[in-house]
DNA sequence: CTGAAAGCGCTAACAG
DNA sequence: CTGTTAGCGCTTTCAG
């Protein structure tokens, strides 16, 4: 026992930590010297070097992390939130879209040295004032969402959708939500579909308000009547629900677009449900990240938001801003990605 | 132009933060009683705390927090890392299990004032380094996980399931997944299925490997045979795979157990492909955290490996470590819980 | 009731 | 080539 025990009464006294200055001690060296040595900065003889690191290491040093963010004047730490999810501020994570943009904006960020942590959806100013944040990227924000300008305000930039467009700080990366729905539309009717009906939530994001206001557009453009049902919020329930009230009432559509998320597999299900054979009496895309897509017969055709593609131009914006002081340009625009396959393909038309 | 510009070249000179000692100066106070007016310590009458506010809030001073963290002497961060995970170490949250564990995990620690960092599975000490971390916590470590021991030795307290059991710093909880196995067993059995198949994944986890033996252990005791498939890999595709490899070949099960986590309305789907009825040919049971369960026809029974349950109870025995340094006990045991759905009842058997 | 001063552990000027 | 010194921004004894 030759270390003094601080509280008698704790289990288990935490460990003595090694500071820097104990390696010091040790070697007989300076702090600097050894700083110097295990960071790879300075001009030293490569043994003094050496010899410091395997003391280090025999002695079990471990650099203080916050001792040298506080140094550096930056911690490497960026936040992840998403505006609003289904009521449920941890849900998010349920949504394969948003799993796939968490996570993929955790791993480009990791590879750029930056650390994320997660913060509930729709958060407050209270679950990351305590933490030293160099930015925060806000999934899917809500329109006027708060916490964007709570962040702005406090000097954090915000790297989020198109709707942050022209605040100082704040920088987007999207999806072209237009583009995407004339180029299902246009699929669907280039197999004869002409009553396409759309099924979409009523959460107020960005890309469902543009995919609504496109799918009007083009039935506009066509003289077409449209045909929307709002499903209650996120998730399976809710659109299997709003999937069937459509079914029994009214005219049947000849096709289906589904903007809100679903997994393919029970849509089909559904579909099959009321004696529908689809591709046969119904062509089916579904705005989906849900690799089940692939596995069903008919496998299903989907539209993919590009979680990753846009995970990696937000965080390598993100970095430029952060690391470059590049302001310019505030916001990139992702291309989504149509994945065809036998569910919007009449059989009586081949695959290109 | 008061303000000074450090480098003109850079487009956006970072905004000059206001520090504590800028309130001070303005207050005419010192530093001391400016920090014990904001963070409410001290004893100051409330007229000189309310006008310190005041300026604080109307000059735009934010605390620095890696600064608060340092003289704290921790930064209330945990990290969290998933042993392993089909390869790909961002895939994870594509399970709904580990999307769900990762949820609850972050937001109990933000209720208990933590924040969590996302690390990517199977991380090497390069990705921890740099972050102050208090704790991590290990979900689903493989069999002697490396990261557990670089943990440890590095000081920090490990938060996994019972296979770190018995290593000083390293705390476990776990789910029973004998008992779990049994009560599905027994379930089947008492709905008359005699030859229940098991469809596994080859990933080495310690409630794979236990369910497993559990069920072998059971089969044995009952001199039936065992039937077991396993699935090349987590995810849906290979799980249908190994599915149908199974239904091509042989004699058909009467009872079909799904411990590879897979797509409820596609398994159903994959079975009816081989013109068989669930419940009427084989009853069907899926351990799964996936709500699509509830929505098909027949919906399916999954027993839950209790996510939300398990990671409240990990985040709180972390609490009590880390802030009451108690150590004991190192482990607890979250029960499963068996949904029964219509999957894996007789038809000819009414629900008890 | 308030303020001066001492650090938390580290890195980077600047001397020697 | 190495060491002394001065902080990063904050909280907290301890005097006044």
């Amino acid at each position: 026992m030759t270390e003094p025990s601080r509280r008698p009464g704790q289990p288990s006294p935490p460990p003595v930590r090694v500071r820097l200055v104990d390696v010091a001690r040790e070697t007989g060296l300076s702090k600097t010297t050894v700083s110097a040595a295990l960071t790879g900065t300075g001009r030293l003889s490569e043994a003094v070097r050496e010899r410091v690191r395997e003391t280090a290491r025999a002695m079990g040093y471990r650099p203080n992390a916050t001792a040298r963010q506080l140094r550096a004047g930056r911690a490497r730490l960026i936040g992840y939130v998403v505006g609003e999810y289904a009521g449920e501020p941890w849900a998010f994570l349920e949504s394969p879209y948003v799993a796939r943009l968490t996570g993929a904006t955790a791993a480009t960020a990791i590879e750029r040295g930056y650390a994320m942590v997660l913060l509930p959806a729709g958060s407050l100013q209270n679950e990351w004032v305590e933490l030293p944040l160099d930015a925060v990227v806000v999934a899917d924000p809500v329109a006027d969402d708060r916490i964007v300008d709570d962040l702005l305000a406090a000097g954090i930039p915000v790297f989020s959708d198109r709707s942050v467009a022209g605040r100082p700080g704040a920088y987007w990366v999207d999806v072209d939500a237009e583009a995407a729905l004339r180029e299902i539309l246009d699929h669907l009717a280039e197999q004869g579909a002409g009553r396409p009906a759309l099924v979409a939530p009523v959460t107020d994001t960005r890309f469902n308000r543009d995919a609504l206001a496109a799918y009007r557009a083009w039935c506009a453009e066509r003289g077409l009547a449209e045909r929307v049902v709002r499903a209650e919020g996120a998730g399976n329930g809710p659109v299997v629900r709003a999937l069937e009230e459509m079914l029994t009432q009214g005219e049947l559509p000849d096709a289906l677009v589904l903007v809100a998320e679903a997994s393919p597999p029970l849509v089909l299900e559904a579909l099959r449900r009321h004696g529908l054979d689809v591709p046969g009496d119904l062509l089916l895309v579904c705005v989906s990240e849900d690799v089940t897509a692939l596995h069903t017969s008919p496998a299903v055709t989907t539209l993919s938001l590009r979680p990753r593609a846009v995970a990696q131009a937000g965080v390598e914006r993100m970095v430029a801003v952060l690391e470059q002081g590049m302001t310019e340009p505030a916001g990139t625009l992702v291309p989504t990605r149509l994945q065809v396959r036998a569910s919007s393909l009449r059989p009586s038309v081949p695959p290109a």
